[in-house]
DNA sequence: TGTACATCAGTGAACGCGCGTTCACTGATGTAC
DNA sequence: TGTACATCAGTGAACGCGCGTTCACTGATGTAC
């Protein structure tokens, strides 16, 4: 067939863009090779003529999935007023669009816990995604010293994310709602280094700080 | 064989036991039945006058690991003083043995991410179990009204739970602590409902709890 | 420009393997007499 | 008490199936002449 010299790259990229999706919808596991190319139009036994294996796609979809969420924060965050930031992250990421929609949100929930227990190697180039995705949060918060800002954003992602995965085990009705809310309260919190927002907190109220921002997932 | 009356229902409680550390281990998909009734002593054949289905033991698991850590909290926290409890809690939830051991940690950040695809019925399961969890944590969040302190503990497990698979993900050195530092500070914060303790907190420090209460983990 | 050949992305059959599940069988123990 | 039989937890071979991977092949396009 040999196509133009940039056809077998686009069809890699098509490939690794469309098994992010259904890797973060079905799990690390949860797809098979035939599934994966046949979602980007092929047929199975092309697959490795791209990938030296399964477990390397993986590792590129995962990346691609992770880079994508980091430009696309970016993207929304640059274009808001910066005290407005952390509620968009915060509301964007705990929405329940977010929640609903695996294939297309951020891979940490999705797929942290698989990853875990993958190869030192798929772990490394994993982590080395989630702490882009940490530097990006701690960017945008101000005021504090670069050490605590890392400190906050770390634990903001992982305030998210928890809140994102006791959620989708939750369903989607009110329980999970409350969940998502209450994870909402905390981790802008955790990133703004005030208490909770709730008036019943033990503490004097802080302003509530709720958001009308366009909100983003992944 | 014909056993004693008993003698079935101990087999059935070994295998569930056993494999609710190799499940949390490996994950809800990474062993086999054959795997799960060896570690019990058993050859694989046997296993379905135990179990309807492979996935009927996964939840069967999942609650009785769900079950002993909160059986295992209780016992620890109420021999604590009142006041150390919530650090007892941050403290063991996030402590290195706690990362480092899947096996006999808590099935949430082990397995919810997994059983957020499974099938509605085992979610629920499991659900309920995480629930158990949170009220569990939410009674030892005193001074608040009820409804606070439930939203608090849910904040707190999804810190909690983020934090170790975020930790885990990035292994066993210096990033993997940091992480598990971060979220320390944050879900003691939520849980007590104060800022972070850090001293360059933009609010006046306060007072450092640091616990140094016996652990439990899971 | 036209023709012969080389390339190689993609095809589809086939592979070995491990999985969840089934099933005929075993044999130690409980029960009936 | 002793004997014959029934039970059923556990065994191990076998099943069908889907998986990741391999491989001989195809055929459209680029290159050499």
């Amino acid at each position: 067939m040999r196509y133009s010299p940039e056809h077998k790259a686009e069809t890699h990229a098509r490939i690794v863009r469309k098994a992010s999706v259904r890797l973060r919808e079905k799990g690390a596991h949860g797809v098979g090779v035939a599934d994966l190319m046949k979602e980007a139009g092929l047929t199975h036994g092309g697959f490795y003529a791209h990938f030296e294996s399964r477990e390397a796609l993986v590792v590129e979809a995962f990346g691609y999935a992770m880079d994508r969420s980091v430009a696309r924060w970016r993207k929304l965050l640059d274009e808001l007023p910066p005290q407005k930031r952390l509620a968009a992250i915060v509301d964007g990421y705990l929405s329940r669009q977010h929640r609903d929609d695996l294939g297309h949100g951020c891979a940490v929930p999705a797929l942290g816990a698989e990853i875990a227990r993958e190869s030192a190697k798929t772990r490394k180039a994993f982590a080395a995604k989630q702490e882009d995705l940490i530097q990006l949060f701690a960017g945008y918060i101000v005021d504090v010293p670069p050490k605590i800002a890392r400190k906050r954003a770390s634990a903001m992602l992982a305030t998210l994310m928890g809140t994102l995965v006791m959620a989708r085990v939750t369903g989607s009705g009110d329980a999970s709602d409350e969940i998502l809310g209450a994870g909402r309260e905390a981790a802008l919190a955790i990133a703004t280094g005030l208490g909770p927002a709730g008036k019943t907190s033990a503490r004097p109220a802080a302003k509530p700080r709720v958001s009308k921002a366009p909100t983003a997932r992944g």
